[in-house]
RNA sequence: GGCAGGGUAGCUCAGCUGGUUAGAGCACAGCACUCAUAAUGCUGGGGUCGCGGGUUCGAGUCCCGCCCCUGCUACCA
């Protein structure tokens, strides 16, 4: 069965992992784990861009080889992710020999399908010696190079290898203008698209003739690949290609981009799909960016010391419910302490965590930790199989804000039921058979927000599973949230799942 | 400049094809309760719906003008 293939952006080996990057690798990694938890059979990709002008760089000025300063970074980026819980399955490094060898395989195959759309071209542009790269006019400032502004900018001359990319366009545009074998999300993002088709494209060289640290052109002594031509392709790397067995995975079901590279992702891709006659992938989602306070995150030292004081502050968990719930995975959204403590506060602690401290307590007190019988499964008026439901759409339309605003309605819902219901009354009047239904209904609502918290929150789902006895399955059963069954299981009431701030 | 989206309570935002006293969460105030992480529940205060015109019996919701914010406007990723 071929698997549901899901992709992020790779990260570009230039510097530290900030929020921002943690904010797309934990939106995909909580979309991976919905689909896990629907019985889906995922291969879930993340991965590095290693190549390019500015490694080479930045390694010289640390005085390392390229190779040295990328290793260097992937095992730092690797380690930040795995501590935020993100189940990537296979990790893609552009310098990897598998990578080079698939980059290489569809270069080589556009060249022989379409000979005529790689076609040797003189590329022209403002060379800046100092940064020894070509600037593009929105780099500029007063005509000349922000980094060496006392040099002359050299206009020169370059003969490279094109994709004659305007010819793709028409069948791009009409791809995405039917929006379902190839699909732009969310619908901003495809709107900027269908201007950027119908104002046309130009031809784009994608070989460069001064670079050393690429991989090398097929039949070039000199040239290296443009670092789209190479980025781009380690969705399709990873799967072997073109190996044996490589299109038992692809096509990806969903490359999870940010929305600054969707043109790359939904022009140039697909251009380059059709030219090697490899099936495009079905849906791209460009996500919105974090602001840090109100501005941009940057790859600058301060901000990027704040992906670990943030994961730190809470845990990884809160982090990845904060940037899901309250930054969210479509628009922009600003992160601050202040909002990020409040939010832990009153959804977490108060919220969800006490929920289950009350829930799990009032079983033990009054019926030595064991889930009696009785009730329906779910709160008064079937709230739960409606959040439930809420939730499974929400999750389907990569709403992720809207699945976890069901998680914390649900949470509000039960601690409702519970004023309203009044067990310690129950208990009081001796009413046993409502006090076990009471007792059920909350129990399989806790049940309920254990799976439904768990793309979210992996480890304290866990935790919370393992407080409701069910320690021998794993938590990823829908069919759990479905119809919680844990009759009879023995619960413990764990320790706090998120403790409160220190006054 | 062009194209697109947006400006609604202190904060983050819902408000579909115009229709009773404009909603939610957080924050704030009061009350209730005791199972719980001094948590929870209920009630309440709080808004010239960017500005100015217009259409209409009636506009946050439509039309015109203006102000402000954001994104895109391609070979840096």
């Amino acid at each position: 069965m071929k698997p549901w293939y899901i992709t992020t952006a790779i990260d570009y080996a230039n510097g530290d992992p900030h929020l921002g990057h943690a904010l797309e690798k934990i939106g995909a990694d909580v979309i991976a784990r919905w689909h896990r938890l629907q019985g889906e059979p995922v291969r879930f990709l993340m991965g590095m861009d290693e190549h390019g002008q500015k490694v080479f760089q930045t390694a010289q000025a640390a005085g390392m080889s390229p190779q040295d300063w990328v290793d260097g970074i992937s095992e730092r980026f690797e380690t930040t992710w795995r501590g935020l819980h993100c189940s990537y399955d296979d990790w893609m490094r552009t310098t990897e020999p598998r990578h080079a060898a698939g980059v290489q395989a569809l270069l080589t195959r556009i060249r022989e399908r379409c000979p005529d759309d790689l076609f040797v071209g003189e590329y022209e542009g403002l060379y800046c010696v100092g940064c020894e790269e070509f600037k593009q006019e929105g780099q500029l400032l007063n005509g000349r190079c922000g980094e060496h502004p006392s040099r002359e900018l050299v206009p020169t001359k370059e003969r490279n290898t094109f994709f004659r990319l305007s010819a793709y366009r028409d069948r791009v545009l009409a791809l995405v203008e039917a929006n379902s074998a190839f699909q732009v999300e969310p619908q901003i993002r495809r709107n900027e698209i269908l201007s950027v088709l119908r104002e046309g494209l130009q031809d784009i060289s994608i070989s460069r003739a001064r670079l050393p640290w690429g991989i090398p052109f097929p039949d070039s002594d000199e040239q290296t690949v443009y670092v789209w031509f190479d980025a781009l392709i380690n969705y399709l790397s990873a799967t072997g290609y073109p190996g044996d067995g490589w299109d038992a995975v692809w096509p990806a079901d969903l490359h999870v981009v940010g929305k600054g590279i969707t043109r790359f992702h939904c022009i140039i891709w697909p251009a380059m799909l059709i030219a090697a006659d490899v099936p495009l992938p079905k849906q791209i989602w460009a996500h919105g960016y974090v602001q840090w306070g109100g501005a941009k995150v940057s790859k600058s030292e301060g901000e990027s010391a704040s992906l670990d004081e943030s994961a730190a502050r809470h845990g990884p968990d809160a982090l990845r419910w904060f940037l899901m719930r309250e930054v969210g995975f479509e628009n922009d959204g600003d992160f601050t302490f202040e909002r990020f403590d409040a939010v832990y506060e009153s959804e977490l602690a108060n919220g969800l965590g006490n929920l289950a401290s009350r829930v799990l307590a009032m079983v033990g007190k009054y019926r030595d930790g064991v889930v009696p019988a009785g009730g329906e499964g779910d709160l008064p008026g079937g709230v739960g199989a409606v959040a439930l439901a809420s939730y499974a759409a929400a999750m389907t339309a990569t709403d992720l804000k809207g699945a976890a605003r069901q998680i914390t309605e649900l949470v509000t819902e039960a601690n409702g039921y519970i004023t309203t219901a009044a067990p310690w009354a129950l208990a009081k009047a001796g009413d046993d058979a409502q006090l076990d239904a009471v007792l059920a209904n909350l129990t399989a609502t806790l049940v309920r927000l254990a799976v439904m918290i768990y793309p979210f929150m992996p480890e304290k789902a866990t935790a919370l599973w393992v407080a409701l006895g069910q320690a021998d399955t794993p938590v990823t059963g829908w069919g759990q949230a479905k119809r919680p069954d844990v009759v009879g299981a023995q619960v413990v009431k764990p320790e706090n799942l998120f403790p409160r701030l220190a006054p």
